[in-house]
DNA sequence: CCTTGACCTTCCCACGATGGGAGCCATTAT
DNA sequence: ATAATGGCTCCCATCGTGGGAAGGTCAAGG
């Protein structure tokens, strides 16, 4: 199977398939003797899972530590359980998250006419917001696994390890 | 007022500040004789708006939005209203998506025993995945804002559109 | 007056995950 | 034989943020 056939079979971009075996997240592909990768159904298994993992929001990072337990016979079960609760939590972390940010902006467009007069609390409590907590009294909660959810809000943990 | 005076003020980091400006997000701020940027009151206040704007996850493009509509003393409060929904609109699908992710991962990791053992329905049960939906049918909802918000489902949005 | 340290300047590089595209070679179908 | 896919490698862009180097400036203290 040549990679654009393995990259149907997967889901997975053959961009992205080269980019995988360029930071080792996969074994390099055999090639032909002209050069081309050659895959089989196990790589595409492999692939799948990846691509699955991905959907799931899983960083490439801890697709690593997923794939290495997947392959490692003397796994404990435990071990997945623990980094996919764990994945839940970041999940629901950043749900609280966005839910906050939601509601912040909720109930400032209620007080928004929406009408056509220029007047705007929205605008103008943004404007106006409380200066940013000058020092930082509590070391901030999450420290998490760096970079846990790639997004979330600016600034949150960087600080909290530098 | 300096550029460290003003990212302590603002909350937003002198590093920042100078890219926004770069960006062309904020006007290019006056200097001294030696090239020092300077700040005034109103700077800082634009800064604070940004960085509110920000930690509710608005992108730098929709803040260039804002300020514009800030600026614009015509400005209906309708447009502000319908900016603020729609970013209400996007959080709550990216919620609806974590949501989903989360609950996938839960139901894998209840089935899974958590002990020493090495049997684990995660793994296989990732491994295993069905297929990708080989030829998308619908033409993917959500094409929304380019990038409302900046992370999402991985290849979601950008097919939609290309 | 001169050093020191804190601050400023610009410029380049990095992240993470992904796509775009150029320039060239290989395979396959007409 | 030729054209159309499709693969190869490399580089660049995205988005928001930080890191750091190399050098200029300023204020305080000796």
């Amino acid at each position: 199977m040549n990679i654009g056939q393995a990259a149907k079979a997967s889901g997975v971009s053959a961009k992205m398939i080269r980019h995988y075996e360029s930071i080792g997240l996969i074994a390099p592909a055999g090639r032909t003797g002209s050069g081309y990768r050659v895959y089989g159904p196990n790589d595409v298994a492999i692939l799948r899972f990846i691509r699955r993992a991905r959907d799931l929001n899983f960083s490439v990072e801890q697709i690593k530590e997923l794939l290495g337990l997947w392959q490692d016979r003397a796994r404990a079960s435990a071990d997945v359980k623990q980094l996919a609760l764990e994945h839940v939590a970041a999940l629901e972390a950043r749900m609280r998250e966005l839910q906050e940010m939601a509601g912040t902006l909720r109930h400032l467009a209620k007080t928004c006419h929406g009408d056509g007069r220029p007047e705007c609390p929205i605008i103008e409590e943004l404007a106006q917001a409380a200066a940013p907590p000058p020092a930082a009294g509590k070391p901030a909660r999450r420290a998490a696994r760096l970079g846990e959810l790639a997004d979330g809000p600016i600034n949150a943990r960087k600080k909290a390890l530098a």
